[in-house]
Parts: structure tokens; sequence; C-alpha cells
DNA sequence: GACCATACCTCGAACTTCGAGATATCCTCC
DNA sequence: GGAGGATATCTCGAAGTTCGAGGTATGGTC
């Protein structure tokens, strides 16, 4: 149980991750999962519970398309990244970026930005 | 409406903020709320809304302690960091770095980890 | 035939953030 | 004296996210 117990700063990764990915090039579900574990080096473990939600999210959101695709009798979805998805791929890294930098400031800042003028 | 429309990335971040800042000096909380705004030139932004049930629980969990103090006629609550407190900023500060740095690595990198062997 | 890897899916639980609204005191300005 | 703003606390409910568990199906190997 308690599942979540303490903050996972994990919040919104699995989609920036994807549409990452995707812009590379196009992949089915149990492939993004598998590249997530690998590029990280299990760092970051979304599992198929998490990234197969995600994933029709984002076609519902027009971010991506899917296209089925059969191989060797095994049915695939391959998803590819719209031009909407691309557009929310560059909004996405720059607020990631514009946060992390914003969290390091104060992880690393010494003293106050201001005495809070008393 | 459409309260948190896209991923916000901010999960855990409160907390992590919260310890951070009280491992320099005991604040209360609406002094926390202004220093993270301050802190990070308006990035972030917690209202009190957020702030004030993190502190509760974090007390509740013994990461903090709390007290009263009575200023100008004017409560305040002051927060002081326990040394379970300490740990966990250590732990979570260490989390943090390592999801930073596991999604750099996909968002930067070129190519696939492996080629899944096809 | 059994079993594993591949490949997809859904459901519910648990957690988090955060806007809105409510209270109360002090100070300043008219 | 009264209005209003800043300070300072609080609670509630809504909405969204992650993720474990469980379920289905196929192909290949032993």
């Amino acid at each position: 149980m308690t599942r979540r117990s303490n903050p996972d700063f994990v919040n919104g990764i699995p989609e920036l991750l994807v549409l990452r990915l995707l812009s590379r090039k196009p992949m089915y579900g149990y492939q993004l999962v598998e590249q997530i574990q690998l590029c990280s080096q299990q760092s970051l473990q979304f599992g198929e519970g998490c990234i197969y939600p995600v994933l029709h999210k984002m076609v519902q959101q027009k971010l991506l398309t899917s296209q089925k695709e059969t191989v060797q009798g095994r049915q695939r979805i391959v998803y590819h990244l719209t031009s909407v998805g691309e557009n929310r791929l560059v909004e996405s890294s720059q607020k990631w970026l514009q946060i992390v930098s914003a969290v390091s400031s104060i992880m690393e800042g010494q003293e106050d930005a201001q005495p809070l003028a008393a």
C-alpha cells in the first residue's frame, strides 16, 4: 500500500519524455516503456499502466497520431508526433528547464532574496 | 476551471523547497510563500492554499516542529527543521538531482540506448 | 503442451496542487 | 471614526497524475 509515500517529482515527466522520444522517431507503446528505462539507466521506470493511458490521452489531444501495424502476427500501435505535439514539446521543455533552474537557484542559494523589508 | 490542464512538473517541489528554506533558518508560513516567489523570480508561485497543508503534513511526519509566536499582536507559527527533516532533505535533493539528470539525458540524447536487439 | 516474451488494455487507489472563501489584527489615510 | 490594505492563519473541494494489479492474445522455444 502507501503507494506514493513521499514526493516523486515525476509529474508530467512521462508526457515530456514521450514527446521527446517520438520527436526522434515513431515508436509503439511497449518500446517507449523500454526506451525510457534503458535511456535513463533504470532511474526512470514508468510501467505500461502509466504509459498507455498517457498515450491515449495524447492522441485525444492531437499531440500524437496512432497507426496499427502487424509485425509477425503481433499487433503494434505506432505513435507519431503531430505538429501540435512538436509545439507542445517546445513549450514543455522550456517550462521544465525553467522549473529546474528556479528550483536550483533556491536549493543552491545561500541567502534571502530580499530581507522582506521588515 | 481546467485547473491544471497540462503537466506542471511541480509534484513534490513545495516540500523540497520548504525543507531547504527551513534548513537555513526557521520561518513562518506566509514568509515561506513569499520567499519562494522572490527567490525564484516568480517562476514558482505556490499559494497559501498549497503551502499550509504541506506544512501541516510535514509536522505530522515529524519533519518539522512548529512554535507559536506573537509579533505586534499578530500571530505567527514558526517552523523549524528537525533532524528527521534534515535527512529527508538530503534524500529528496538526491532524488531530485537524479531525476533531473535522467530526464536531461533523454532530452538531450540523440540515439537509442540500445537498438532493442531487433 | 507449457511457458516466456512480446504487446496491448482497464480499473481503482492514493497522492498532490491550488483556487476560493473565511477569519482576524494592525496600520494608514481620509 | 471608518474604510481598506497588508499581514497571517485556516479549510474545503475539484481536478489531475502515477502506477500496481490484473486481464487478453500471439509467437516461439523447449
